[in-house]
DNA sequence: GTTATGACTATGG
DNA sequence: GCCATAGCCATAA
C-alpha cells in the first residue's frame, strides 16, 4: 500500500467516526485518534485535525470538537448555528457540554 | 537530517 | 473554564 493510499484510508476511518456521531451529539479529536490509531497502529489528534482540514467538508465536522468542548475560533460561529438546530447542549461560553453530549465514536466494521 | 507548522492534548496557574 | 507551556505525530520545505 502506498503512502498516499494509507493517508486516504486513515482519512476514511476518521470520516467514518465523524459520520457515526448522531444528531445532537459530539465527539473529540482525541477520541477519534484513539479509535483510528488502534485500528491502523498510528495516530495522534493532530493527524485527525489534518484530515478534518482536508476532508472535513464531506462530514458533519461541527460534531467533532476539542477535548475541552470548544471549537477553533475560525469555525465556532458556523458550528454554533448547527448546535442550535440539532439541540446540542451548549454552555454559556459557547462551548459544548461534553458531560452530556460526548459520543464515543466507532468504525462500521471491526 | 533539521526546522517549522497544524481544525490537538495534558498539566499547571 | 481559559491562558501559557511542553509534548506528540506526520507532512512540507
Amino acid at each position: 500500500m502506498t503512502a498516499e493510499e494509507e493517508r486516504e484510508l486513515y482519512a476514511e476511518l476518521v470520516l467514518q467516526c465523524a459520520e457515526s456521531v448522531p444528531r445532537g451529539r459530539v465527539t473529540t479529536y482525541g477520541a477519534i485518534a484513539d479509535v483510528v490509531g488502534e485500528r491502523l497502529g498510528r495516530g495522534g489528534p493532530r493527524l485527525v485535525g489534518n484530515v478534518m482540514a482536508t476532508h472535513g467538508a464531506a462530514v458533519p465536522w461541527w460534531r467533532v470538537v476539542r477535548a475541552d468542548g470548544s471549537l477553533p475560533p475560525s469555525h465556532g460561529e458556523e458550528a454554533r448555528q448547527a448546535y442550535l438546530e440539532e439541540g446540542t447542549p451548549l454552555r454559556a461560553s459557547g462551548s459544548v457540554d461534553l458531560s452530556l453530549a460526548f459520543w464515543q465514536p466507532g468504525l462500521r466494521a471491526e
